[in-house]
Formats: structure tokens, sequence, C-alpha cells
DNA sequence: GAGAAGATCTCCT
DNA sequence: GGAGATCTTCTCA
């Protein structure tokens, strides 16, 4: 937990972070195991200007997150199906938030397959949905702080140069889809299929 | 209080 | 490659 990052690693702008947490340990705690994996892939989502954005609608009880502390979980559920995971950024009073799409896992994979119920290593993690669940992250986790929580948190990784992130649009968006706002690493076998 | 839509995954053809 | 699952949230009456 020697590394887990500060609140200022949140704090600012939105694009920049979603390219910074690629290469970033995600780490969770359950029933005192470790789940950890290494985040592959990143979307970013602004506020009013950005219509795919729960925040272009204003300030709803739902996305009321996105305008808390930089640092906080905001976790929604689509399609009545799956948990999405997003990282609030940007200052307080801002909408800004990290949708992480994929990681790929490094400890705890026998927890990941007990909670999605035993598929193979690739299908865990490598989309916003089944990573929720094998993470175990619900609605549960709205909110969470993950700067000052002993459940949830992000610890820096190695390095990544930038020539391996690759940049392109969003996936599963209906608006504002030509902005290229997903960040993800260049070959990993974990981003996710699109 | 009812109706519609959604930042996806899985199964079936 | 396409449809169904399944429920929270928001909008409008």
């Amino acid at each position: 937990m020697a590394n887990r990052l500060k609140r200022d690693f949140y704090h600012g702008d939105t694009y920049k972070k979603a390219r910074k947490l690629l290469g970033k340990r995600l780490v969770k705690a359950q029933n005192d195991k470790i789940i950890s994996g290494e985040i592959v892939e990143a979307e970013a989502y602004f506020g009013q200007e950005d219509p795919p954005s729960h925040a272009s609608a204003g300030r709803t009880r739902r996305s009321e997150t996105m305008w808390k502390n930089p640092g906080l979980v905001y976790v929604y559920l689509v399609y009545g199906v799956h948990y999405m995971f997003n990282i609030v950024t940007e200052e307080k009073g801002k909408p800004g938030a990290v949708l992480i799409r994929a990681v790929e896992p490094l400890t705890g994979l026998q927890l990941m397959q007990n909670n999605r119920e035993s598929r193979s290593k690739k299908n865990l993690t490598n989309g916003p949905g089944k990573l929720t669940q094998s993470f175990d992250i619900t609605l549960a986790e709205n909110e969470l702080d993950l700067v000052t929580s002993d459940r949830l948190w992000i610890e820096s990784g190695e390095a990544v140069a930038q020539e391996k992130i690759e940049r392109t649009t969003r996936i599963g968006v209906s608006t504002g889809k030509e902005k290229k706002l997903r960040f993800y690493l260049k070959g990993n076998e974990f981003v996710s299929p699109g």
C-alpha cells in the first residue's frame, strides 16, 4: 500500500488522468485477501459539453458523485445488469470521471474466478462489466475514497512509454463518438474486444 | 406513478 | 452477428 496514489494525482484534467491511469494497479481487499490488476484501458468522460457523460444532463442524484472530490469512486448500473467503475477527477464542483474499461489480472486470480464463476483468465477482466464482477465492485463501492479507503485503492505501477499508448474513440456510446477519449495499451491481450 | 433508455455481456443461430 | 436480460434513474403527467 506504500505506493498508493495520493489526492493530487486525481486532481486535474480528466483527459490527462485517463492516459496516466494506464499501467497503474487497481487493488481491492476482499475478506482479507487481495485482488489486483494493471489498468490497460480507460475512457475519459467530461461534464456538460460531453453528451454521453452522465454529467451532461446536469447534477442529478445518480451522477452527483462526479461533482465531488477527485479520487472518489463512481459506480453505477447499466442495462440493469452491469456495474461500471469510474474514478472521479477534476476539482470539487467540476464534473469529470475516468471509466476503467479493462485491467490485466495480477494477483487474486482464484478470487476473481470465484466471483465470476470460473471463466478463462482472459475473460475475467477484458471489459468494464467483467472487471467489476471479478473485483466484486457494486453500488456498495460508490463514493468510496481511493485515497483513504482500506478496501479499494490504486497504486503506482511501472511507467508506461508514450508510444505504447493507443488513442481511439469511445465504445458503446451513442453520442459524442467523434472524440478520441479512449486510451489503451497497444498489443495488450486484456484490452476489451470492443 | 408510469414509461423509456442505457458508458454491456452472454448465449444462440 | 443479433437479440434478450433486467433495474436504476430520469422525465413527464
